[in-house]
This record gives C-alpha cells, sequence and structure tokens, in this order.
DNA sequence: TTAGTAATTGACAGCGCTGTCATTTTTTTA
DNA sequence: TAAAAAAATGACAGCGCTGTCAATTACTAA
C-alpha cells in the first residue's frame, strides 16, 4: 500500500542504501543517482517511516515541545509554530505540558526524552529560565532550543531565541511619552519572569530618555492576570490615594490591561480620553476589549517556527544556518492610547 | 542504557515473546510467569519501545487528535485530558491542527493517517460534524471517536462521546426563569454548530415548560465571538427599539456573554440588577469579566480523556469497556445573573 | 494409566530503515 | 598507462519489537 524504500530501490535501479542517503542529503552520492532517486520518491509518493528511522538509525526523528504556561492561546501558537517547521522536515512533534512548580520535573523529563528517543527540545519560559533544568537536559545529549526574554543568550548552555522585550517596552513607553503622558504608571507581571523584569527595564529606560523623573509609586506589583489589572488600576486611579494619579498605565500583558480597562470603567474613567491603557502580545484578548487595547505584537507563531528550525538544523548536524534569533515585538496602535489631556 | 525487552527476558528467564504477551496484556500466560514478568518489568523500570512496537506490530501504538478550532483554551483542555489517557496506556498522541474550510482536508488528514501510521483519531467539532469526512476516515480502518453536541450519537459511524448541551441549556434557562425572568433574549453562536442548535433547543423547551411565550425578536444570531456579543445586547437593549427588552440575556458561550456584559455597561445598564446574563462553557474568560459569569461548566479535559480510553480500548480490541459517554454541562451560578427586578 | 485435547511457551522471520564495512567505479597521480 | 587514492555504491546485520507457527507442558477423559 504504501511505498517503502525497497520499491523506491528498484524503481531507481538502486540499492536501498543509496535511497537512504539521497533521503537524508549525504554526500557520496552522484548527481545523476540522486536524480534518478529523487524521481522514483516523487513518482511513488514515498515518505520514509518514522518508526523505522527512529529505530534504525542511532538518530531521532522527534522533538518534543515542554511547557508550563497558563496562556492557552500563547501554547497554540507555539505548538502551531513548531509544527509548520516539523511537517516540512519529516520530524514529530511531541507535546507535554507540564507544572514547572512539581520538584521531580527534572526527572519527569529526562525519562520522558530517554523512553521516547527524543532527539530536540523547545523550552518557553518559565522553563526555558531554569538554569539547572536546562544543565541537566543538556548534559543528557539532547539538544536544546530555548525561546526566552532578552536581547542576548544568558550563557551558552544552548541557542536560543530572543524576545527583546525591554526594547519593546521602551517603544511602548515611548509611545505614551509622544502622546504627552508624563505620570505613567507600569502593573508588573509575575516577578518570577524575566518577561516582567525586561519590560520594567524598557519602561525605565524609555522614561529616562525623556527625562522624566521615575515615580515609584507609580509601579504596581502584579501577576499577569485579570485581577491584577482591576486591582492594580483600582489602587491607582483611586481617588483616596494621595499618590499622583497617572495619565497613563503600562500593563505588562493584555490580560492584565483588561483588567484595568474594566476597573477604569467601574471607577467612570473613560478610556482613552482620561487614561491611557496599553498591553502587551497582542493576545486575541486585546481584540476583545473596548476599547481595544494598543498593545506590542509578538510573532509567536514565528518565533516558534524559528526556534523550530534552529533545532531541527542541530539535530541534523548542519551547518548552523544562524536564522535571525532575536525579535522585537511591534507597537500596535489601537485605541485604548490617546493623547494626554492633562497637557 | 535502557532495558530492552531482551533483558527483561533474560532476567525473568523466559523468551522475550513470553515478555512481549505479558506486556500486552495477551492470555495465555500463567500467572506465575506473569508475575516473573512483571517483576523484572518493575526491576529493570522496562517500557517498550514505541517505535518498535509501531515498526514491529501490526498495531500502532499512535493516535491523533485532529481539530480546527479558534477556542485555545478549549484545544489545551482537550489535549491534556488525551494526553493523560495516552501516557496510562504507552500510546503517543500527535496532534495535527487544521482548517476545516479547506477543500483537501480530507485527503490532509488520509495522508497523514496513512503516513504516521495512526490506530485512532479523536475528533471534536467542527469537524465531529462532518459526516462526509468522518465516513471517509472510518471507511480508512482507523479508529475513530468523536465528541459532539447532543443527547445521543448521530450515527453509528464510530463511537461519541456526547455532550448534552440541550439539557443544560434548559437547566440554565430555567435558572433565569426561577428567577422570575419571562423576557429572556437568547444570543446564538455560529448557526452551523450543533452546539447552537443543541444550545437553542433546551432554551426553547424551558420556556414552553414554564409557559413562557416565545418572542422570536428575542432570538439573535452570533458567532461565539466577543463582538457577537457586543452587537446583541446592543440590539437587544437599545431604547429606540420597539421590542421588549428582555431582563435576561442567555448567551451561546463565555465569549458571547462577555460581549454583552460589555455592551450593557457602555449603556449603563447594571448587571445583575437591571439585567441577568449568562454564558455558556465555563471558559477563564467567565471569571475574568466582573461580575463573574453565571455559565454552564463542561468538563473537557475529563471528555477529553473518556474519548480517548474509548478510542484506546477500541485499538487495543478489548471488550468496549463503554464508559459514560454523555456528559451534561453543570449550571454555575456566579455573580451575573439575580432576581428579575420586574416582578 | 494413556491417548487426546488444551493451555503455555519459544524459535524465528521480518517490519523499514540506518550503520558498518567491503566492493566497485571513477579520478588522480606518477 | 598503471598504480594509488578517492568517490560512489551495495551487501548485510540489526535496531526492539510482534506475528506465525511449531514445540512443549499441563490437564482431560476414558
Amino acid at each position: 500500500m504504501k511505498a517503502t524504500i525497497n520499491d523506491v530501490a528498484k524503481q531507481a535501479g538502486v540499492s536501498i542504501k543509496t535511497v537512504s542517503r539521497v533521503i537524508n542529503n549525504e554526500t557520496s552520492v552522484r548527481q545523476l543517482t540522486r536524480e534518478k532517486v529523487q524521481q522514483a520518491v516523487e513518482e511513488l509518493n514515498y515518505q520514509p517511516n518514522l518508526a523505522a528511522r527512529n529505530l534504525a538509525g542511532a538518530k531521532s526523528f522527534s522533538i518534543a515541545y515542554i511547557y508550563d504556561n497558563p496562556n492557552a492561546y500563547y501554547i497554540i501558537d507555539m505548538q502551531e509554530g513548531i509544527l509548520s517547521a516539523c511537517k516540512k522536515q519529516g520530524f514529530e512533534l511531541l507535546i507535554h505540558p507540564c507544572d514547572a512548580k512539581n520538584k521531580n520535573i527534572t526527572e519527569e523529563v529526562v525519562n520522558m526524552v530517554k523512553h521516547a528517543r527524543i532527539a530536540g527540545l523547545i523550552l518557553t519560559p518559565p522553563l526555558s529560565e531554569m538554569p539547572e533544568f536546562v544543565k541537566t537536559l543538556v548534559d543528557l545529549d539532547v539538544k536544546v532550543v530555548r525561546i526566552m526574554s532578552g536581547d542576548v543568550a544568558p550563557d551558552d548552555l544552548s541557542p536560543c531565541v530572543m524576545v527583546n522585550d525591554r526594547d519593546a517596552a521602551q517603544t511602548i513607553t515611548q509611545h505614551l511619552i509622544d502622546l504627552g503622558h508624563k505620570d505613567i504608571a507600569f502593573i508588573a507581571g509575575d516577578a518570577k519572569h524575566m518577561s516582567t523584569i525586561e519590560r520594567y527595564k524598557g519602561y525605565r529606560k524609555a522614561l529616562k530618555a525623556s527625562n522624566i523623573d521615575f515615580d515609584k509609586k507609580l509601579v504596581i506589583e502584579g501577576d499577569y492576570s485579570f485581577d491584577s489589572g482591576v486591582s492594580g488600576a483600582k489602587q491607582l486611579m483611586s481617588t483616596e490615594s494621595n499618590n499622583t494619579r497617572p495619565t497613563a498605565i503600562f500593563s505588562c500583558n493584555d490580560e492584565i490591561a483588561a483588567g484595568a480597562l474594566f476597573a477604569a470603567r467601574l471607577m467612570n474613567i473613560s478610556i482613552p480620553e482620561q487614561l491611557s491603557i496599553v498591553g502587551f502580545e497582542n493576545s486575541p484578548f486585546s481584540r476583545q476589549t473596548w476599547p481595544k487595547l494598543t498593545t506590542a505584537d509578538q510573532p509567536n507563531g514565528q518565533i516558534a517556527e524559528d526556534a523550530a528550525n534552529l533545532l531541527l538544523s542541530q539535530v541534523r548536524k548542519q551547518k548552523n544556518q544562524v536564522t535571525i534569533s532575536q525579535y522585537v515585538p511591534k507597537l500596535i496602535v489601537r485605541d485604548s492610547s490617546a493623547l494626554c489631556s492633562n497637557v
């Protein structure tokens, strides 16, 4: 039914080993022979059997995406990006959700990697930000690629795809400054996440660049949740507070922004007339608020595909065609930010 | 490094074939022998190699989850449920997002099934509701399990796990009726989805059961989106309208409800004092609105695990331990519904 | 007891592919 | 032009497991 390597070999008039060489892109096959084989592959619509490849060779054709992240949108984007790269290169993707707080997570993942003969792993925050965990895996002879927040890789444990949250945060803060805002609040995400730290740095940097005094009271701790946004905004905008009321809020992600938006409405503060609110991530969430959120777009699918390609080229020991490995989320101006009315 | 079937056989003092029998739960192995083997398996922490099993046998140990659904939360829940069943039974899960509107989808999936030697498939709406598509797959000798909306399977193409949206919708409508509401609007989801149709039936049934006249004008077409909710609620609650203004809105899912909630706020209608709004699905979304949504909880993870178990028992040709195959989403009363003020 | 049946076990081939290494062909060098 | 080196190809074993079928052992009934 399905064509096997034998069928191809017969059709091309060569040995199966030669076919194997061609489909694995090995050198030392004459151009003419290669073409004959390739033609036979086409004609028979041959696709190598993954199980057989995994079993026979020292190599494996499976990679895994290990994650622990409450953001379903993010995960789905990642999965699709990785899958797209896998499909093109004939690899198989196993997904492995897990709990970063679990003490046995390292053991669990090591076990899975060994058992399923995984060639490589893709890690996203927060797992990618756990050095011990990453080190254990790298020592295990699996290739690893991490997606992380920052401008350059923090170490050389593995190749990384960096998401420059700092610069993006600076840009988005600058956008608010350009609109005349000076009292710009910051509602933070989970303090343990690099992304929060980086976004905070960008925020500070933008203020500094425009010589705006930094007011500690305008920084609220949060945790990347809607509720954080609600309580953060309430705290910031409460009339009883003796702080300066900000005219703009930089929320560490769209969920927080949505929460802030909601709180503002409850307090009869109109957006964006009286208060500008910006998010981060450009999740579908940000289009389901009203007004729609100004935010920073992170092309997660593409980042994931990039990471997967990086990983696959590693696994296949190809010369590292190092692709762009740094992304800077881009400002998307929508309706939740406007000129500062205090000016 | 990793123990193979040979190691286990040696340790237990039997042939590898006997080990194979034990790990595959075949009959005709003496109890004593079985125990010896099981002990060896334990001692060596042996886990059969999936690639080898897939290659050697006529059977396959991989199943796939094929989906096309914009709801990331739903997909993630499904994946985790299925994975959980797979892990327990030593199966591998491949995920395959796709586009139901694509003409070639059947070909695409057939190809993947053949290529990856997939033993079984899990289908969710809308794919599970495409009879032609399902039929093609079933004819292909892959086992299929569908998750669908309804009370009984619409055909016997494959086993189904049914989600009784109708009864749940009736219950949730009844909840509104119990609160004294009589003018209850209905904002529909995508008209092509069975779930919309079923929920609508339940809504009608509840009205009828309480002898409440049905008012066609209170039914709004929508599409499971936030925007649907916004525009639907606006239309319903607009003062210019010469319709009866409803005192309660049944939204076909939480996203619609969130949209309706938002529109209500914009129109200065307080929830739930002046208007009750209920959702459906109990997505994380429903906890991120304010007030939190009264909704119907659908245990997606469990439904998925159930479906996977059904599929696996099929694949393994075990006697059909038919588990519960109908779920009725349960009413969750939160803060968006209250006594009707018109009474 | 003893053939006769049923339950248990094992030997062996082979799934589709890759790794090793030997063989053949081509190219280079002297 | 022959010998040496390099490149291209193929024969074959074996990855870890399951299917087939034959061999062994345990249990019946006569």
